[in-house]
DNA sequence: CCTCTTAAACTTTTT
DNA sequence: GTTTAAGAGG
C-alpha cells in the first residue's frame, strides 16, 4: 500500500502512519491537514482494519464534516464512509444525548434553544426579578453564563463560589449567579438546552455514569480532532474523557489560526495536549501547498508579531508570484467598485471563473455595499453567513409550531406563537400565563392546559381562546406523530394560520415569505429523502429539528452550479482557499475590531484573524481600506489598519486607480487634506458633482460631510411646514382647531402627505399630541 | 388588544 | 442603515 500515500511529504506521512498512540499534529495554514486528516482515517479502516462506525472525527463545522466524509468516500467508498462517526462536536453529542437522555434527566424529545431563545429567555428571566436591563445587559449576561458553561461550571457551582460573586459585584451585575441559576431552571423546564449544555450535558452524562461512558469508550476506538485549537476547556475535557484509557487520539490544528477564544476556545488546550497525553508524538506540517511564497512570507512576517506562538515554519515552494496590492479607497462605495472593477480585469486577463473569487470581511454588515456592486454589473456572487435561512421571521414561526408539536413545554417556542397569527391572546395574558408558571414552578404548556388549577385569572373569553390555541397545539402533537414529516409540516402550516397570513401579504416580502415557507416544505421532503437513501435512522420532526438547529447559513448547499463570487466572513473562510482574495475594510476600529483594541490578547486574536485571511489566497491577494465609510448611520472617518504596517513591506505593493503608488505616504497620512487626491480615486460613476461639497473646498473633508449629512432633514421638515397649507385636510400650522376628545389647540407643524399626514397640535389642556389627520375628527376654528 | 409610528440601540466573529 | 422596543390611538 505504499502508494496509497504517494504524494505525501515525509512529514505528513508519518502523521498519517503513526496510530499508535496519542499524536499531534501542529499543521500550518495550507499544509494539507485535512488530506493528512481524510488519509489517516482511511488507514486506519484499510490498513489497520477498523470498523468505521469505530472512529470519531469531530470538526468545527458541518461544512468541514461534510467535505472530509466526501473525501474519505473517494477513498474507501461512500457505503463505509457514511458509518463513520464524523460531524460537529454539536451534533455528535447531540445524537448521543438524545440516545441518553434519561441518564440526564431529559426527555428524549427536548429541543434545542439558539441564540435569540436564549437572549428572549434571558430577557425574560430579568423582567422576572426586576433587573434593569440597561445595568444588565442580556447580551453581557449571556456571554457570562457561556463562559460559565464552556468552563463546565454549572449554575448552581457558580452561585456557591465566592470569586464569581465579587467579580460580578465589581461589574455591577451582583445578581448574576441567581439570573443563572433561573436561566437553568426555566431551560430545564422547557425540556430545551441552549448551545453549551450540549457539551456540558454530555460532560456531566460521561462524568455521572461510568457504564455509558464505558460504552462509547469501548465503541470509539479512534478519535480524531480538526482545529484543535478552537476547542474550549468542555470539548478539550470530553475529548479526555473519551480517551484517556486507550489513548488512541490525534488532534490537529494550528495555533496561529486560533480565532474563537471568544467562544472559549483555548489555545491552551493545544499546548497542554502533550502534558496530558504523555506518550504523544508531535508532528509539523510546514510546507505550504497553496500559495505563492509571496503570501506565504507575508503573512509569516505578520504572524510574527505576535508574542504568544508556536514556533514554526512555513513556507512554500511554489512560484515567488506577485505582491499583495494594497489600495486605498475614498469611501466605502468607492471601495466596493474597486474591488469590482479588479474582478472584472482579472476575469478578461486570465480567463477565470467566478469560484476563483472571495471578498472576505471582518462584519457581516460590510457585505451589503459588495453586493450591490456586484449585482449592479451583473456578476454572480453568494453571501455566506450573516442571517441564515432558519433565522428567517416566518420559517423561525413555522419552526415554533413544529417545535410544539414535538415539545409542548418549550417556553420561548410557545411565546413566539402563542399570538400569532393573532388570535386575541396578547402581552397581559401571556404575562400572567408566564407568572402563574413561574410561582408553580411549572411549564408555560401545563398553566395552558390546566389554567384553573394554576389559578389563572383571566376572563371567560380569554379562557375559550387559550382553549382554542392548546387545542391546536395537542392537534399539532399528533399530526407530529402520526404523519410523515413533509405532511405534518404542510398541515401545521396550513392549519396554524401561518400560511393564510402570508398569503394574504401581497407586498414583495410577502411573496418571498411564500417562497421561504415552500422551500421549507422542500426541504424537510429532502431531509426524509437523504436519511432513507443513505439509510440513515431517524426521519421524525426532532429529528429534522436536532439537524436544523445546528445548521448555519454557511453549511447550506448551492442551488445550482452556477460559478459565483464568494462572500464572508474571515471566521467563516476559515478552512477553504481561493485563487483571488479581497480582504476589505483594512481600517482600524473595523480591522481590528474596535473591542479588540484594549487587550493585547483580544489584538493578537486579530492578528491570526488576518493570518487566516491571507493565507486564504492562492495566488492573488488584495487588502483595500475605505478613508470614509457609513456606519452606525453616520459618515465616520478611520485610519488605514495598523495590520498593514505588520506585513514586511517587501511583499507589498500600493495601488490606485490601477497604478501603483508609493506606500509610505499611503499610510497615515488619513488627517492630511489631499485636495489632489480626488481626481486621482474617483472613478466614472463617481464623478457626479457633489454639491454640499463644493462651497467648502479648503475645509477638512469631515466639517463639509457633517453640514452635507445635516442639511437633509432641514430641507424636509421646511419643506412639510410650508407646503402643508394645501392638502385634504386643510390643517395647516397656525390654525386653531378643535379636537373631541382634547379639546382647543394651536397646530404647530404638520408632517407627510395623504393618509399619513400628521399635525403636531398644542391642546391648551392637554399639551402637545401628534395625530393622524386620517383618524382625527377636526374642526377648525 | 392590535397596529401603526416613532425612538433608540445597535454590530464583532459562530456551534 | 437596520432592527427592535416603546407609545399612542382606534
Amino acid at each position: 500500500m505504499e502508494d496509497f500515500l504517494e504524494g505525501f511529504n515525509p512529514a505528513q506521512r508519518e502523521a498519517v502512519e503513526y496510530c499508535d498512540g496519542p499524536s499531534l499534529v501542529i499543521a500550518g495554514a495550507g499544509s494539507g491537514k485535512t488530506r493528512v486528516l481524510t488519509y489517516k482515517i482511511a488507514w486506519l479502516m484499510q490498513e489497520l482494519g477498523f470498523e468505521p462506525w469505530s472512529i470519531l472525527a469531530l470538526t468545527f463545522t458541518n461544512k468541514a464534516a461534510d467535505e472530509m466524509k466526501q473525501r474519505v468516500a473517494k477513498i474507501v467508498g461512500e457505503e463505509r464512509a457514511r458509518m463513520l462517526w464524523m460531524g460537529t462536536f454539536h451534533s455528535v453529542f447531540l445524537r448521543i444525548l438524545r440516545t441518553e437522555h434519561q441518564a440526564i434527566g431529559f426527555e428524549s424529545n427536548f429541543t434545542i434553544y439558539d441564540a435569540t431563545d436564549s437572549k428572549s429567555l434571558v430577557k425574560a428571566v430579568m423582567k422576572e426579578m426586576e433587573l434593569d436591563d440597561k445595568q444588565y445587559k442580556p447580551g453581557n449576561v449571556l456571554s457570562r453564563i457561556s463562559n460559565a458553561k464552556n468552563q463546565l461550571v454549572t449554575a448552581e457551582e457558580y452561585v456557591s463560589n465566592m470569586q464569581n460573586a465579587m467579580e460580578d459585584a465589581r461589574s455591577k451585575m451582583p445578581k448574576l449567579g441567581e439570573i443563572f441559576l433561573k436561566y437553568s431552571q426555566r431551560l430545564k423546564q422547557a425540556n430545551a438546552m441552549d448551545f453549551d449544555d450540549i457539551l456540558v450535558y454530555t460532560y456531566v452524562l460521561f462524568a455521572k455514569n461510568e457504564d455509558i461512558r464505558q460504552k462509547y469508550v469501548t465503541r470509539f476506538q479512534f478519535v480524531l480532532v480538526d482545529e484543535y485549537q478552537d476547542t474550549n476547556f468542555a470539548q478539550h475535557q470530553i475529548v479526555w474523557q473519551l480517551t484517556k484509557e486507550r489513548q488512541k487520539v490525534c488532534v490537529v490544528g494550528d495555533d496561529a489560526q486560533s480565532i474563537y477564544s471568544f467562544r472559549g476556545a483555548n489555545i491552551d488546550n493545544i499546548l497542554t495536549f502533550r502534558d496530558r497525553y504523555k506518550d504523544s508524538k508531535l508532528f509539523k506540517l510546514e510546507q505550504n501547498y497553496r500559495s505563492t511564497q509571496t503570501i506565504v512570507e507575508a503573512a509569516n512576517s505578520l504572524i510574527h508579531k505576535n508574542q504568544h506562538r508556536i514556533d514554526k515554519n512555513v513556507f512554500s515552494e511554489k512560484e515567488r508570484g506577485e505582491q499583495i496590492k494594497v489600495t486605498e479607497a475614498y469611501s466605502d462605495v468607492e471601495e466596493g467598485q474597486v474591488v469590482v472593477r479588479q474582478i472584472r480585469t482579472l476575469m478578461r486577463q486570465e480567463n477565470g471563473s467566478y469560484d476563483d473569487f472571495a471578498i472576505l470581511y471582518r462584519t457581516n454588515a460590510q457585505s451589503r455595499i459588495f453586493e450591490e456592486e456586484l449585482m449592479k454589473n451583473g456578476i454572480p456572487h453568494r453571501i455566506y453567513g450573516g442571517f441564515s435561512f432558519y433565522q428567517r421571521k416566518e420559517i423561525k414561526d413555522v419552526m415554533a409550531y413544529l417545535r410544539l408539536a414535538v415539545n409542548p413545554n418549550d417556553e420561548e417556542a410557545l411565546k413566539r406563537v402563542i399570538n400569532y397569527p393573532a388570535r386575541g391572546i396578547g402581552q397581559t395574558t401571556v404575562q400572567k400565563i408566564t407568572d402563574a408558571a413561574a410561582t408553580h414552578n411549572a411549564s408555560l404548556w401545563d398553566v395552558l392546559t390546566t389554567p384553573l388549577q394554576y389559578g389563572l385569572k383571566v376572563n371567560n373569553g380569554t379562557l375559550e381562546k387559550l382553549n382554542v390555541f392548546s387545542q391546536l397545539i395537542s392537534k399539532f402533537i399528533e399530526i407530529g406523530q402520526t404523519q410523515s414529516i413533509a405532511e405534518a409540516g404542510a398541515t401545521i402550516l396550513q392549519e396554524s394560520g401561518v400560511w393564510a397570513d402570508v398569503i394574504a401579504d401581497k407586498t414583495p416580502e410577502g411573496t418571498s415569505k411564500q417562497e421561504n415557507l415552500q422551500e421549507l416544505l422542500n426541504g424537510m421532503t429532502d431531509f426524509v429523502d437523504r436519511r432513507m437513501e443513505e439509510d440513515i435512522p431517524g426521519i421524525s420532526i426532532s429529528d429534522y429539528l436536532s439537524e436544523t438547529s445546528l445548521l448555519s447559513d454557511t453549511d447550506m448547499k448551492g442551488d445550482n452550479n452556477e460559478p459565483k463570487v464568494t462572500l464572508m466572513t474571515i471566521h467563516s473562510a476559515k478552512g477553504l482557499e481561493f485563487p483571488t482574495v479581497f480582504i476589505v475594510g483594512m481600517e482600524e476600529n473595523l480591522f481590528p475590531s474596535m473591542l479588540a483594541s484594549g487587550s493585547p490578547r483580544e489584538m493578537e486574536e486579530e492578528r491570526r484573524l488576518f493570518y487566516v485571511a491571507l493565507t486564504r489566497a492562492e495566488r492573488h491577494c488584495f487588502l483595500s481600506y475605505a478613508k470614509s465609510r457609513f456606519r452606525y448611520g453616520k459618515m465616520e472617518f478611520g485610519a488605514p489598519s495598523r495590520f498593514l504596517k505588520d506585513i514586511d513591506e517587501a511583499y507589498l505593493c500600493g495601488m490606485n486607480n490601477g497604478r501603483s503608488i508609493r506606500l509610505q505616504n499611503g499610510f497615515g497620512g488619513m488627517n492630511r487634506p489631499q485636495p489632489t487626491m480626488r481626481p486621482q480615486t474617483t472613478f466614472g460613476g463617481m464623478n457626479r458633482p457633489q454639491p454640499a461639497m463644493r462651497p467648502q473646498p479648503t475645509s477638512m473633508p469631515s466639517a463639509g460631510m457633517s453640514t452635507a449629512r445635516t442639511l437633509r432633514p432641514i430641507i424636509n421638515s421646511d419643506r412639510a411646514t410650508t407646503t402643508s397649507g394645501n392638502n385634504q385636510y386643510g390643517i395647516s400650522a397656525g390654525m386653531r382647531v378643535l379636537h373631541q376628545k382634547f379639546g382647543e389647540g394651536i397646530v404647530e407643524k404638520t408632517e407627510g402627505s395623504g393618509d399619513n399626514m400628521k399635525a403636531y397640535i398644542r391642546f391648551s389642556n392637554a399639551g402637545v399630541k401628534q395625530l393622524l389627520l386620517k383618524f382625527a375628527k377636526l374642526e377648525i376654528l
